[in-house]
Formats: C-alpha cells, sequence, structure tokens
RNA sequence: GGGUCGGUGCCCGAGUGGUUAAAGGGGGCGGGCUGUAAACCCGCUGGCGUAAGCCUACGAUGGUUCAAAUCCAUCCCGGCCCA
C-alpha cells in the first residue's frame, strides 16, 4: 500500500468536495499502518439499471480506491424501491418486486463490472438490514434526527416553501441512506453533489450509533445533453456506458460547446494538463483555435475507447463522418421485409416502428421527412413499391432497407 | 375536525355554459442554416380516417341543459390557515 499523503493526492484530483480532508487522511494512516483497507460506499437506485457517463464520474472515483487496495461496496438501494414511494408526487414510483430487483442488479454488474474490479467489489441490497428492522427500530431511528435539519434539505425546503407535497416516506429517506452507512460500518461514502445532503447524514448517524463517521466525498454532476439539466436516465439525456460505439459517439457530437471541456474532465482520463490546452485553443482570442467540432471528435473516441475499444472508436468516427458530414449512410441498416408489396407509405411506416401513430406517419411525410431511395415522398396515399433492396429514411437518422419476397 | 383555495393535454399554465382538441410557454418531432454545437427561421405536436367526419380528453361518479373543462351534488387527492 502506498503512503497516505500520495493517497489522499490521487483521491482528491477532480473531487468537489471532500468533508472533511483531515479525516480522510488519519483514515488513510490508520489503514496503512493496521493494513485494514477502507470501506468505500456508494448508493444505487434499483429502478434505474442504466449506468450512464454522469454515474461514472463517481464510480470512476471508485475505482481509483480500489486500485489503491481499499474495498468498494457497491449499495443497491432495493429496499426503498420494494417499497415504493405512495406519495403522488412528480413520478409515483412503481413497486419493484424482488425477481425485479435482482434482474436489475445483474444488470448494473454486468455495467458496473465495465469500470470496476469484479474481484474487489461487494455489491450488496439495503434490504438486508432494512426489512428487518422492526417499527420500535425505526422510531429509534427517527428519534435521531430533527425536522428542522431535515428540512435544512435543499429540495425540501423548496418545495415545502412553494407548497409541493412531501411525504414523510421520502422525508425519512435520508435516514435510510444514513443507516445504510451504519450498517455497513463505511469509511467513506461517495456520490454526486446532489447527495451532499444525504451523505451528511449518514456521518450523523453514525456518530449517534457509537461509530467513526464516515468522510464525505462529492463529485461534480456532469450536465446531461440537452446542456442543462444534470444527466439523468428520467430526463432521457445520458450516454449510457453500455450503448454502442456509434450512439455514443454520435451522442457525444451533439453536445453544446460549452461543456466540451467540463466532459473532457469528468468523464475522460485525458491529463489536465492536456485538458488545459484544448481550453486554451478553444478561447475566443486565440490565434491557433481548435475548430470545437475536432475536439468533440476526439472526446467521442476517447468514450467510445473506455467503453468499447480504440478499434471501434476510430471505427465510429468514419461511420459518422460518412454519415453526417459526406450524407451518406450507416454500416448497418437492419432489413424488413414487407408485409406486402406495394404497401400504402402510412402502413409501412408503422410497419417499422418509424411512427407511433397514422397521424404521426403523415405528419412526417407532409414536413418532407420521408425518403423512399433517396426520394421524398410527398404523396401520403402513396403506395410504395418494393423491388430489390430499397431504402427508407424518415428524419435525419431512421434507417431501414425494405425487401418484398 | 373546521375554513379556504385548487386538481386542465408529456410538463407548466390560460380558459368559468356554445365560435374549445382547448390560448400561451416549455419540451419533443420535421424542415432550413450548420459542425447531429450555439443562436436563429418555418412548420407540426390526442386517436381512427385520403377526406368529410367520427371517437376520446380538462381528478372520479352522477345530474341540470338543446349544449358543460365551465353550473349542481357526492366522492377522491393536494396547498394554506385554524384546532
Amino acid at each position: 500500500m502506498i503512503d497516505p499523503k500520495e493517497q489522499l493526492e490521487l483521491l482528491k484530483r477532480g473531487v468537489q468536495e471532500l468533508i472533511s480532508e483531515e479525516e480522510l487522511l488519519k483514515k488513510l494512516e490508520k489503514s496503512v499502518k493496521t493494513r485494514i483497507p477502507l470501506r468505500i460506499k456508494q448508493g444505487f437506485d434499483p429502478t434505474a439499471p442504466d449506468i450512464h457517463i454522469g454515474h461514472a464520474v463517481s464510480i470512476r472515483k471508485l475505482k481509483q480506491f480500489q486500485e489503491l487496495g481499499h474495498t468498494v461496496i457497491f449499495l443497491i438501494g432495493d429496499f426503498t424501491g420494494m417499497i415504493g414511494d405512495p406519495s403522488g408526487k412528480s413520478e409515483t414510483r412503481v413497486r419493484l418486486t424482488k425477481e425485479v430487483v435482482l434482474e436489475n442488479a445483474e444488470t448494473y454488474k454486468k455495467q458496473v463490472f465495465k469500470i470496476l474490479d469484479p474481484e474487489k467489489t461487494i455489491i450488496d441490497f439495503n434490504s438486508r438490514w432494512c426489512a428487518p428492522l422492526s417499527f420500535e427500530d425505526v422510531l429509534g431511528l427517527t428519534s435521531k434526527y430533527t425536522v428542522a435539519r431535515m428540512l435544512e434539505r435543499d429540495d425540501f425546503e423548496n418545495r415545502y416553501k412553494s407548497g409541493i407535497p412531501i411525504s414523510i416516506m421520502e422525508f425519512l429517506y435520508p435516514l435510510v441512506q444514513g443507516y445504510d452507512s451504519v450498517a455497513l460500518k463505511s469509511d467513506v461514502e461517495l456520490g454526486g453533489t446532489d447527495q451532499k445532503f444525504n451523505l451528511l447524514v449518514g456521518r450523523d448517524l453514525q456518530r449517534a450509533f457509537g461509530q467513526p463517521s464516515q468522510v464525505v466525498m462529492t463529485m461534480p454532476l456532469l450536465v446531461g445533453l440537452d446542456g442543462v439539466e444534470k444527466m439523468s436516465k428520467s430526463l432521457n439525456n445520458y450516454i449510457g456506458i453500455n450503448e454502442s460505439p456509434r450512439e455514443i459517439f454520435g451522442k457525444t457530437m451533439s453536445i453544446s460547446d460549452k461543456h466540451i471541456v467540463p466532459y473532457f474532465k469528468l468523464t475522460t482520463e485525458i491529463p489536465m494538463e492536456e485538458i488545459k490546452e484544448f481550453e486554451r485553443g478553444l478561447a475566443d482570442d486565440n490565434d491557433q483555435k481548435i475548430n470545437p467540432r475536432d475536439l468533440k471528435v476526439r472526446l467521442g473516441k476517447e468514450l467510445v475507447a473506455l467503453y468499447h475499444s480504440r478499434a471501434d472508436a476510430e471505427h465510429a468516427e468514419e461511420e459518422f463522418i460518412r454519415m453526417f458530414r459526406k450524407k451518406g449512410l450507416p454500416d448497418h441498416i437492419t432489413e424488413h421485409l414487407v408485409s406486402r408489396n406495394p404497401i400504402p407509405i402510412v402502413k409501412l411506416m408503422r410497419e417499422v416502428n418509424f411512427a407511433s401513430s397514422n397521424g404521426e406517419a403523415r405528419r412526417l411525410i407532409r414536413q418532407g421527412g420521408v425518403t423512399i431511395n433517396n426520394e421524398r415522398v410527398s404523396n401520403i396515399e402513396a403506395e410504395i413499391k418494393v423491388s430489390g433492396k430499397t431504402l427508407l429514411k424518415v428524419g435525419k437518422r431512421r434507417f431501414i432497407y425494405l425487401l418484398s419476397e
């Protein structure tokens, strides 16, 4: 194990906030002395098993701990997921069954082990200790925290002030998460900056239970593809680490210029010095201004290389250029055997799922978004005669080859 | 428990008897410009139907009326104030 101070320097990189540095250093020193690895915990929602490059920001930090010999606990918050949240709030949580939770856990594993070392990762479920708690235990837990302190949490405060309902269950949620830290005796808990409050509750609860309190480490949030909200599955503005090279590359190309540098910092392994160069290159007053587009290409390739391979990255770039700069075709276009021939255009679009209703299909045609063999279809009633491979294109990125018997 | 205000389309939000598939904005989608950037411009955005038209929709149910998102009754849900 390497020197505690060196470990600290490595671990501090890219971190938004560390509470507190001295405590972490002490824990590291103790760990080196006793040769007992630290226990690093991060919790994950069991409902969204799509890990995206926003999650990866902190998972890559976990990886770093792991490489330094510490124990990483990937905690799946199945307990609250199985209870479901009855508050009519935004998205009424669906109650997950045991089977679904386990299934999701498998999906998580497949993805998370693209980053973490399976040998050195503990996957745990908080139902293991939450489910057996009695009502008495729960009340005991709630007595350790006050309403005023709960209301300190930003989103609670805002919602409370603006009259948006908060269910008691949601209110208790940070306590559940904090209790996880008690149950796991975690030394460090990691999360996005939006998790800061919850992580701090864990600290308080551990103290209340007579344990040494965990160090809280928060990572910056990655902005999503819309350029405004944080990257999240529910907003559908994410790049999943399980997505195809084409998707990862393409989505990367659609981020806005002002987020290029943060993406480099948070999602790639490119050294800071080099990123600084990029930053300089992008500055308006620079004579040798780098075309932001080219940097995005670099970024896209880095990401594909990280989750697939260098070769895939090269390939994704070539394909992208062919498709979008030269308005060509993608490499692989699925084929579809038409149900009859000739076939009305509207029916055809439904058949290949390029329109979810006849109305939508008509709309797309009227607006000139539909072509057959590169010829715009303008007549809604057009009958499409399929002979040989016929290319149907809808919008900019939906392609399919039509075949007939 | 009492009082009071409210529940509208993916989201926010206007609308208080017919001209309302329901203003406006956001989002999304298509087209244009481009670098699948930003900004901007045009258009579309419940379902079935080529269309005429029909159906479904304003928390739920029932009612008044030629006609209801709009009026009445009951119920469900939320905010605030009082207890």
